[in-house]
DNA sequence: CGCGAGGATATTTTT
DNA sequence: TATCCTCGCG
């Protein structure tokens, strides 16, 4: 018995079929992971196809590193030389060997978001750009979508004619590129176009690609976007072996240029190609996908298929409404909470997907309330978090001095005295002798009209020096620790004095840790741990790829960040018109939008195998304003028989006739949702929570030290206490330390001992 | 040049 | 509501 039959009838002709262009329309929960992994390991082990020539392309590092572990289990020699990356990952891999062949530096920066904000900000300032009529959003956006779809600058101003703001957004795009450039740098549209560009310029370079990739898979196929069909189009052009696998239904990534005709077209681009249809479920109860079923059917131009399974009914839905967004979330922890008391699963079973971000806050305080272990995911990503873009900045300008966005977020962090008149000064210097701003900075006494400033400005540029020099020596880890040391970040954060500086010196050591990791992987791999592989690992790292497997955790997401994934219990929450479907799609008349809604629903859904828990709330804080909300029209859609209800005075199953079960009994339900000015600011119970969190350690209560006493310090060592001033919550503690000189701290984080 | 106050603004989703 | 940005003062 081989590996392959455990694969059912379309699995395993799938697998088989491994010459040609493949399309592979896989349900959720019909097990194409298994597919993937398994066609791997039939190219390799039966058709003898080299591991070299095989690229599988996933959407998150999480996917990425799962198809590699599994596919590792399954092939028994040989699997790493399979190249498994997402788009982005893979592209930076390429182009740093061949990026000087199209323009730039092979160590060129990654810009994320807040980057591109920032240079956006720059460029609007350099043009006149009324950013009040055109947002840097906006304009960001536009732009990202005319990367998306290959135009390019010209072709964009040319496509403009006549148009004043098509013009002017033109201009915008291309300053931006031309800033772009000049600081070495890509935005991640950059990522994919310059390696298309690449691709298209350079016949060899393509060539040599083509040769390496004979057989290419691509996951998620339904989420890519035009120029990620154009690159791998371009890639599997001469062996034709393109496997791409995906399900329309659950293309939920428009707003990023995604492209779901891709997918719905693939076999009009691609004549020859087989399709195969996955339609078993292995994940979920029949109840759970009957009502996914019910939904999406709800949805125009999409590719017919009807999943089903053979696993049991299962529970019915259940289905809670209540009063405000509080009950809510004291529900769904209270019942996770019973859940596991009573043995049905550990937290980590527990899923609780929400629409919107903000939704996060309440099931967290709530959660920190009962004691229950919880992760966000999302949010706030861990690398664009001030402290560590800082940390990062400095790093990236001792990696790249080009990168100006990078030198001037840090020239006064922590503050030197460098003010914005002189950071003008240089910058317009910069410009008009076409050096980058750094390298102005190393020679800034030619720099006119900064008066003092220069000697700030060569001290600044010294300390950058010498970080490079000792880079050239130094571990990373070292390196880090070391730029910590000589600019006084640390201190500085604490000088701020606020109680969010601790939790940012908590995030810092954290980045130091992750140095560390990277380093180690690094040796393991046998590769060498350079500064610029690190800032492209972590400029390319996605808040899902931190999900850690075996931790009890109750899981907190978006519906978004849930693609891919499955719980044995899921709790779709917020289920309300206005806000899932959210009100923007509702308003604009273009259907398209709410079946985009309407998928994303389908994905929420599909992701429980065993219980499913539906619930919204009639009245819900939204930006300060109270919002009526009606229930989500997707609720409605699911048949009632599938759910189970308990409200006040009615029972849901007796309605009868196909109709929504919830028909005119519940208040807010008939009218349309509509909201409300706040009249008196809504007395949050939780905020002490909220704070109780903030400060695990005691402000209040005697210190064990006193003036006078030894005490010891993590990073400073050991010290004499010489002054402690009460602050209002917590005490000001100054030490003179042995080694580290005077420091002031805050007795609640300083974490100091007495020796 | 640094800091604080007050006003504007945002919230859909993110590699 | 929470954050971000601008402006004016010391």
């Amino acid at each position: 018995m081989s590996i392959y039959d455990t694969l059912n009838e379309k699995q395993k002709e799938a697998v088989l079929c491994t010459e040609g262009p493949l399309l592979i329309l896989a349900g959720a929960g019909s097990g194409k992971t298994r597919v993937l992994t398994h066609r791997v390991a039939y190219l390799i082990e039966e058709k003898n196809v080299n591991p070299w020539n095989i690229l599988a392309i996933t959407f998150t590092n999480k996917a990425a590193g799962e198809m590699r572990d599994r596919v590792d289990r399954l092939v028994s020699f040989g699997a790493e030389g399979v190249w498994v990356s997402t788009f982005h990952a893979m592209c930076v891999r390429i182009l740093r060997r061949y990026a000087h062949l199209i323009g730039y530096d092979n160590n060129f920066t990654i810009y994320d978001t807040d980057d591109q904000k920032t240079l956006m900000k720059d460029v609007c300032k350099r043009l006149n750009v009324d950013t009040k009529m055109f947002k840097e959003r906006m304009l960001l956006s536009e732009i990202s979508h005319a990367k998306n779809e290959l135009v390019s600058v010209n072709q964009y101003k040319q496509e403009a004619g006549g148009n004043f703001a098509q013009r002017k957004i033109g201009e915008v795009y291309e300053e931006y590129e031309r800033e772009l450039i000049a600081n070495n740098a890509m935005d991640f549209d950059d990522l994919l176009l310059c390696c298309v560009d690449l691709f298209q310029t350079q016949p060899d370079v393509l060539d040599y690609y083509q040769e390496r990739f004979r057989y290419i898979m691509v996951d998620e196929y339904q989420d890519t976007n035009s120029v990620q069909f154009e690159l791998i189009r371009l890639l599997s052009m001469k062996y034709r072996n393109l496997c791409v696998v995906g399900d329309d239904d659950q293309s939920i990534y428009k707003f990023r240029g995604a492209n779901i005709r891709n997918i719905l077209d693939f076999e009009s681009v691609f004549e020859d190609a087989t399709v195969i249809k996955l339609e078993q479920n292995y994940r979920s109860t029949s109840h759970i996908l009957n009502a996914a079923n019910a939904v999406i059917r709800n949805n125009k131009g999409r590719k017919d298929k009807t999943l089903w399974t053979d696993n049991g009914e299962g529970d019915a839905i259940e289905f809670r409404q209540f009063d405000n967004a509080y009950d809510e979330a004291d529900f769904v922890v209270e019942d996770i909470k019973r859940a596991v008391r009573r043995g049905e699963g550990a937290y980590s079973d527990h899923a609780v997907l929400y629409r919107t971000n903000a939704q996060s806050r309440m099931f967290e305080e709530k959660c920190i309330a009962a004691n229950l272990p919880y992760k966000v995911v999302g949010g706030v990503n861990f690398y664009s978090r001030r402290e560590i873009k800082d940390v990062l900045a400095y790093l990236k300008t001792i990696d790249n001095g080009k990168d100006d966005l990078a030198v001037r977020r840090i020239i006064n962090v922590p503050k030197r005295g460098i003010g914005a008149t002189t950071i003008n000064r240089v910058q317009e210097y910069a410009i008009d002798h076409e050096e980058s701003f750094y390298q102005v900075l190393t020679h800034a006494k030619d720099v006119p009209g900064i008066g003092r400033g220069v000697t700030k400005l060569a001290a600044f540029a010294d300390l950058i020096e010498e970080f490079k020099h000792l880079s050239e020596n130094l571990s990373l880890l070292e390196l880090a620790k070391r730029v910590l040391d000589e600019t006084g970040y640390i201190e500085s954060l604490q000088a701020e004095g606020l109680e969010e500086a601790e939790s940012r010196i908590e995030n810092v050591d954290e980045l130091l840790s992750k140095v560390a990791a990277f380093e180690e992987a690094c040796e393991d791999n046998d590769e060498p741990a350079t500064l610029s592989r690190f800032l492209e690992e972590v400029a390319l790292v996605a808040d899902i790829d931190s999900l850690e497997e075996n931790s009890d955790y109750v899981i907190l997401m978006t519906l978004h960040a849930a693609k891919g994934l499955e719980f044995p219990h899921v709790y779709l929450v917020g289920m309300e018109d206005g806000l899932f479907p959210s009100y923007m799609t509702i308003t604009a008349d273009d259907p398209e939008e709410v079946e985009e809604e309407r998928r994303l629903c389908y994905v929420g859904i599909t992701r429980a195998k065993e219980k499913l828990t539906i619930t919204c709330a009639r009245r819900r804080m939204v930006r300060g304003e109270t919002q009526f909300n009606k229930l989500s029209r997707f609720v409605k859609e699911i048949p009632g028989e599938l759910l189970r209800g308990l409200r006040p005075s009615v029972s849901v199953n007796n309605t009868a006739g196909g109709i929504s079960p919830f028909g005119s009994t519940a208040p807010f339900e008939s009218g349309s949702s509509f909201s409300q000015k706040k009249r008196k600011p809504y007395a949050n119970p939780y905020v002490q929570n909220r704070q109780t969190k903030q400060f695990g350690t005691p402000k209040t209560g005697g210190l064990s030290y006193q003036v006078g006493d030894r005490v010891r310090h993590v990073k400073f060592g050991v010290g004499t206490v010489t002054q402690i001033v009460s602050g209002g919550r917590d005490y000001e503690v100054t030490v003179n330390f042995d080694t580290a000189g005077t420091k002031k701290m805050f007795a609640a984080f300083a974490k100091l001992e007495k020796v």
